[in-house]
DNA sequence: CAGTATATGTGCATTACTGAACAAATCAAT
DNA sequence: ATTGATTTGTTCAGTAATGCACATATACTG
């Protein structure tokens, strides 16, 4: 894939979406372990062999979504990387919205347990250039330190945010977050 | 189509639905004349020869979408056919409700006008063995004359509630339909 | 009018999906 | 433990959908 966007075919999209968007629907109300191929191939209208075409077995559908995902929150962070802490919140909080579905359930305490390392992890990588303990206000404290500061106060604020039905639009979300992030940086 | 209900292929269902439905939603914001195939295609997220598949052309779609919906009706008709006339309308105005977006669209004025004649015809045929001139209350009046009258005043209700956002529940609806068609039957 | 674009309908080789069958593994309850 | 029922993962031949090419027809436009 150096540069070979030689376009899917639409049946490959169309039969992962479904996929994809029955298994959601299924963990949303089922534990992961109580869920059967079979159950996402009925949901999804897909025959039961396709599944297979795709992913190799649930565990491994699990970890493709979330890989989606935060592949997807690895753009945005990159080309929101140039505003400013308000502004480059927004396009972060309008995703989460969009993909309440997904959140939700993978935050839900019975959801997927790797989901918030991963997600963790991704955050410190993500902070990792941000931070600046040479200098100014963090001059002195440990990098390391800071890092796991901001990184467990984001993830806790998304987590709150989400399993509590999104109490506030986005756009404030952002805008408070933000203050709190360029009080911290 | 005896007795064999081989169960069809999903895809052709899928396809099918798909299909239908990116003409439908088309259907509702541009004129018949002007959609175009491609349009079609391009909504429904299906290459344009499978539409070729399944259609010979727009007509077609229009015309086989039309006569599912007239057979489906059909099927109600005869369901019900032993309620009373109160009872028995309620899963009518019910269908005409779960496929408002078909109905509003094909009654709408830049509509499809063949659907209109289709419905009355279809109606006629229905209420044929209902009406009953050879004693009660219609006695003496002409067969073709109050079955005209029955049919057109059910169309302009349908027609009526349709076009106006369906002002009133379906169950109000049948309700007092099944008083005017009990004093006129 | 010529010329250009867009839409149509058809044919075809390739691809993804399908249902069915199968053996193996897992589970449930006696 | 031993049945019996599910679920799993795989294989395979058949089928529908796909993209592309092509010729034709039908607008647009200068």
């Amino acid at each position: 894939m150096i540069l070979t966007m030689s376009k899917v075919d639409r049946r490959i999209l169309k039969s992962q979406e479904a996929i994809k968007k029955a298994f959601l629907e299924l963990m949303s109300d089922k534990n992961f372990d109580d869920i059967t191929i079979q159950d996402i191939s009925d949901r999804a209208n897909v025959s039961r062999g396709t599944i297979y075409l795709h992913y190799a077995d649930k565990f491994d559908l699990l970890n493709k979504l979330i890989g989606e995902h935060i592949n997807e929150m690895r753009k945005i962070c990159h080309s929101a990387s140039e505003l400013d802490y308000h502004e480059g919140n927004l396009p972060w909080f309008a995703y989460l919205e969009s993909h309440y579905l997904f959140f939700s359930t993978m935050l839900a305490s019975k959801g997927a347990p790797s989901f918030r390392s991963q997600f963790t992890e991704f955050l410190i990588e993500e902070f990792k250039e941000e931070v600046d303990t040479t200098a100014g206000k963090n001059h002195g404290l440990h990098e390391d330190v800071l890092l796991q500061f901001i990184v467990t106060s984001y993830v806790g604020i998304v987590e709150w945010w989400i399993t509590n039905g999104m109490p506030h639009p986005p756009h404030v979300m952002a805008e408070q977050v933000g203050v709190l992030l360029e009080r911290n940086l």
